[in-house]
DNA sequence: GTATATGCAAAGTCTTTGCATCGTT
DNA sequence: AACGATGCAAAGACTTTGCATATAC
């Protein structure tokens, strides 16, 4: 995705550094934070500093092109803004965070619909808890304390 | 609610600090913010150290008698660890924050118990939006601005 | 009396901003 | 050529921490 046009309809200019942003933003699939990403972009452009990631970001979301999301670490982590609306899952044990689609966010909104007169523009929604493959680690940990002579 | 014995329970002291802390966070009803929540308290215990608010709401957290939440300005919030899910809804205008309980964070625990295999522990959902007030209060403005000879 | 909590100030983390220079348009 | 963007460093906002003193137990 070329966002050289888009940016310029608004004013913006089109520069290496937003392209290597943007394009690692993309290439990440996951949920970066600005340092993350800074890491990320700086293998290809050393010199690529760390306000420019956060300006960038700043006019990504601008143009509705990212997103911040709040995963409760106080950090901000930023996506590529789908139109689709998604959830979080994160996980205390490994820390993996995992996105997903789906009608519940959908659900979620028409619940709101309903009455409240409340004008729901964004939903986010988070969940804490432990993964799949984490779930079963954590459990074998427990069998094998409670196996122990002297358990503690 | 007597908070000392909870306390002292877990090795914790109760101080004329904590009470306070405690008590102005039961009296808010709200979601205050550290700093809020020491301007409040100050009002009594001119003396009482903002690090002291801090120390306290983590060790409130460790009991379970409070919690922090995340409304996406990136300053923590806290209020009482109601045992009901609940979730909240921020006006973009106002900024005032609605806590609703009820069962849509229920119902989302229900739609993710089935098959992801992810152990949920906690939901937080954040509703952003206009509320019911300020709706009403945009709607006029952009009535009156319609309304001019040269709407801008 | 002892261990924990407090106040204070300093440091830490994440993010934004001022400014001279550089680069896109 | 003009104006927006960058790099750098400094400042900001929020939160935590080190340490000497005070206080709950």
């Amino acid at each position: 995705m070329d966002v050289g046009p888009l940016l310029r309809t608004e004013g913006y200019r089109l520069t290496p550094q937003r392209r290597l942003v943007w394009d690692a933003l993309r290439r990440a699939e996951g949920h970066l934070t600005a340092e993350e990403l800074h890491d990320e972009v700086t293998r290809a452009a050393p010199d690529l500093n760390l306000a420019s990631v956060y300006r960038t970001l700043r006019v990504l979301a601008d143009l509705d092109l990212a997103r911040e999301v709040h995963l409760g670490d106080g950090r901000g982590h930023w996506e590529v803004a789908h139109p689709d609306d998604a959830f979080h899952l994160v996980c205390r044990s490994c820390g993996e965070v995992e996105h997903h689609e789906g009608d519940l966010v959908e659900n979620i909104r028409r619940h709101l619909a309903g009455g409240h007169g409340f004008t729901t523009e964004r939903v986010e929604l988070v969940v804490h808890g432990v993964c799949a493959n984490c779930t079963g680690r954590l459990d074998s940990v427990t069998r094998e304390v409670a196996s122990r002579p002297e358990g503690r």
